[in-house]
DNA sequence: ATCTTTGTAACAGCAAACATTACAATCATG
DNA sequence: CATGATTGTAATGTTTGCTGTTACAAAGAT
């Protein structure tokens, strides 16, 4: 089971409006032309974005803008915008089990922590990286020879 | 999206096959009862540890034991038993990005890295737990008053 | 031989992701 | 202020993977 895709595109769309701002109308259209998906799913994505503030969106008018410093949008304020799954949840858990059975009835007592740091050191890692991280490496690559 | 629950199902199976395997004998059948699931899927589920090297399977006789010591085997080996998923997959991307934007062309240069960083620093504190621990965990919080 | 249990195929149901069409609401601007 | 461009969102469809279940041959113990 995989991160869905939303979270990458959503990564591809903060670059694409960082990168484009300058020279053109960040629109929905414009976005799902790079990321080649349908521009409804890129509208999706951005009012997921928009609602944790991470963008604006213009309506009418059209485009899209970082509604904050890049420095300031961690990967995991993106993660968690377009990830449904509530907080704290990366694993899933079998419902009801068995009650009488003294593993089955203590499964979470004696699981949880240990599935929580685990959890907790992929997020740390997350939180590290911002979207002006991922923008120098975007120059960098985009502007090499 | 989440880890399936294979994973935690997975675990759970480990911590019972240590837990009673002086006492009965750990079929699919008393395996599913504790974790309340269908016998096929503990089924399922220990074949894929077998085949990782992680338990075996008595045919006929019946039963599964750890093919090694607790110690040695991580919830890391546990997770890439079960999860279907190939190596070094945790982030899905969406696929064919338009190849004439300078983004899309290059986003997985820009992201690999960075994705990777992510992936390895759960996997890490994966494999910094193993079985023995778990069970630790599991022999306190059961035999608590 | 018989009984138990595993290994596995086959199929069904469901939920989430992903795609697409359609259209009202909104906004800039000529 | 009418028009053209664009967003916001509902409705609907397709696909995919997980999970559940039935069924039964293969394997092993007694």
């Amino acid at each position: 089971m995989q991160i869905s895709s939303r979270f990458t595109i959503a990564v591809h769309v903060l670059i694409c409006i960082e990168t484009f701002k300058k020279d053109m109308k960040t629109t929905s259209d414009f976005l799902a032309s790079s990321v080649n998906v349908n521009p409804v799913v890129i509208r999706r994505i951005l009012q997921q974005l928009k609602k944790a503030g991470i963008v604006e969106v213009k309506r009418g008018s059209g485009g899209a803008d970082l509604a904050r410093d890049p420095a300031d949008i961690t990967l995991l304020d993106v993660y968690t915008a377009v990830e449904s799954v509530e907080e704290g949840r990366l694993f899933h858990f079998h419902e009801n089990p068995n009650p009488q059975c003294p593993v089955g009835s203590n499964i979470h007592n004696i699981l949880d922590d240990r599935l929580k740091r685990i959890q907790d050191a992929m997020e740390d890692q997350m939180r590290s990286v911002t979207i002006r991280d991922v923008m120098e490496d975007a120059c960098r690559i985009i502007s090499a020879p």
